[in-house]
DNA sequence: CTCGTGACGGTAT
DNA sequence: TATACCGCCACGA
């Protein structure tokens, strides 16, 4: 198992997400056999291009909140992209994980 | 090879 | 329940 195949697989079980729908970095890391890899699915994620068809943006933190600090220019694109799902943002800059979080079907 | 860093998370407090 | 620590692990200097 090298790291190519690593990030390919992140890539592969995050086009898997639904749309409206989100999971976190630990979540995915689990499904690609890193238990304690949440960093690498963020490191992934983070070489992603800009105009990549990997639906990023419905990969979020454990806290239910954008993994970016609330005043970027990337957090706003990400939070956009996630209303223009239906996700709803409370006062907090935090969605509802028990409402939207991807159930991993196995 | 060692060291610091980060789109994180589990556990202790 | 909300924070604070600190462990993880691949990357790059």
């Amino acid at each position: 198992m090298n790291k190519q195949n690593i990030y390919s697989r992140i890539y592969e079980i995050i086009y898997l997400i639904p749309h409206g729908k989100v999971a976190t970095y630990g979540q995915i890391a689990r499904l690609v056999s890193l238990p304690n890899g949440a960093r690498q699915v963020g490191y992934a994620l983070h070489k992603l291009k800009e105009g990549t068809d990997v639906p990023w943006f419905r990969v979020i933190n454990r806290k239910g909140q954008i993994s970016f600090p609330p005043d970027t220019t990337a957090a706003s694109l990400q939070r956009s992209l996630l209303e223009s799902e239906g996700v709803i943002f409370d006062t907090n800059n935090t969605i509802d994980l028990k409402k939207y979080q991807w159930k991993r079907f196995k």
